[in-house]
DNA sequence: AAAAGTTGTCTATCTCTCTAGACAACTGTG
DNA sequence: CACAGTTGTCTAGAGAGATAGACAACTTTT
């Protein structure tokens, strides 16, 4: 062996990407709780490296919860649940991921200033100010999402001063007369975490964020909430709903 | 400086984490075509290593094409762009991604075979047999999706043959008498690429696939294509179409 | 023309990753 | 109970990643 020479300069260490590619096997099914993992020897010739190296992709992947070594037994799978997450006309975040589990939200923030460019015009804000706030949920203990949400601060004056108060977006929204909203274009994309997101969501720095910007408008299409919502995606799904169908779980 | 005792063990390179966030403001649109970046020195304070491990992250992303180094001026963003990916009832994979550009796709395998248990489920198929094809689609010259179909082999006993002759699923679908079908659920998910997703996307290991779950039926409900659609998350993001909604760019 | 600012390149050094081998501790089986 | 198989731990060394400093080459501003 000694394949060593061949090595690539990827900036990813061996050892994460054997665990990733683990932890794809064990959230997309093929390997479920109570399976047996192959012996780290076994691993160690499939990825084609030393078998400390297996070990500590295994070591990675039990510091997470997912798997569990037993010495003279082997490696065993024990975690790995996903939350589906719902994303149709009526989504809400809070009724989608509470549905099962503990789940609790908090404003970390909330501040009024003038939007990104691209935020003032898909809120059709012009030169005025809007209200930034930022979310944190977390559902049986594990952070899920990180959002930012905009408003309009001049149609929405007392949201702000809600907020602080209720510390939900939806009971703000309420106090301010909204009752009822729907989602208008929800636009998805990956990439990795920044160091600051990681911190709040709780994942190794590099872990995957799902993104999500999707704009909710009012019954008459009047624009009233930009979200972007940074999902971990270790530990979420996201359900799309199309017209007409019940979704579908796997 | 000098910070290098506190460094943590996470599997990623100082220099990857850099580049992947660069690449986020890039393709998120907070560095536009022809902005210049932070000079190196500043990438180096900012993130708190030496300014020979920022350089390394620029070279990384000048590689990929996003950006471009003028010795005694500056580093500048010169692409990054992303394709826009429609999701909604009447998503086709073809139609979607052709929009703009120069669209080809191919496929690289099919077979029949023993279906996964989880893809039996779904597709109503009982301990029957199905088809795989394995396709590849690419777009301006950079590859773009790498996707898995299931079909029931016994319902659609021409579809191999077809797919042979024809290179195209809808093509093979239309031979085989099926015009039309709709979406019924899709799930989508992201994690890292494995290293045989990688080559084929052309990808680094360990970038980033956003990964969709899609079933397709017939109008009167019978379960007839199961696709799994790995995208380059660098180089897609998805438009989810809502009902009634005409969607939205960026 | 001069000065300040920026990227390109070279050398040196230190730390962490990965490899390699050996053996201990434990489990399940025949 | 012996044995094969598996995980846990230790030691040692080679190679890549990151730091550090210095200077060259080039651009823009003064």
């Amino acid at each position: 062996m000694s394949d060593q020479t061949a090595r690539q300069v990827t900036g990813y260490s061996a050892w994460r990407l054997i665990a990733e590619e683990l932890r794809a096997d064990i959230t997309e099914g093929r390997l479920q709780t109570g399976d047996r993992l192959p012996t780290e020897a076994a691993l160690a010739e499939r990825f084609a490296v030393n078998r400390h190296t297996a070990r500590q992709a295994l070591a990675a992947l039990a510091s997470d919860g997912l798997v569990e070594s037993r010495r003279g037994s082997g490696t065993f799978v024990t975690g790995g649940s996903v939350h589906l997450h719902r994303i149709g006309m009526r989504t809400r975040l809070t009724t989608s991921l509470g549905e099962r589990g503990s789940s609790s939200g908090r404003v970390l923030e909330s501040a009024t200033e003038t939007p990104p460019p691209a935020v003032a015009r898909r809120l059709g804000i012009g030169d005025g100010l809007g209200v930034r706030v930022e979310t944190l949920r977390t559902v049986d203990g594990r952070p899920l999402v990180l959002g930012t949400h905009w408003f309009d601060a001049e149609r929405l004056p007392d949201i702000a001063a809600s907020l602080r108060r209720t510390a939900s977006i939806t009971a703000a929204l309420r106090a301010s007369g909204i009752d009822d909203y729907v989602r208008v274009s929800t636009i998805a994309s990956a990439r990795h975490a920044t160091a600051a997101e990681a911190t709040l969501l709780k994942l190794d720095p590099g872990a995957i964020v799902l993104v999500t910007e999707s704009l909710d408008a009012l019954l008459d299409g009047t624009p009233l909430q930009l979200s972007i919502a940074r999902f971990a995606a270790q530990r979420v799904k996201l359900d799309i709903e199309h017209a007409g169908s019940a979704g579908h779980a796997r």
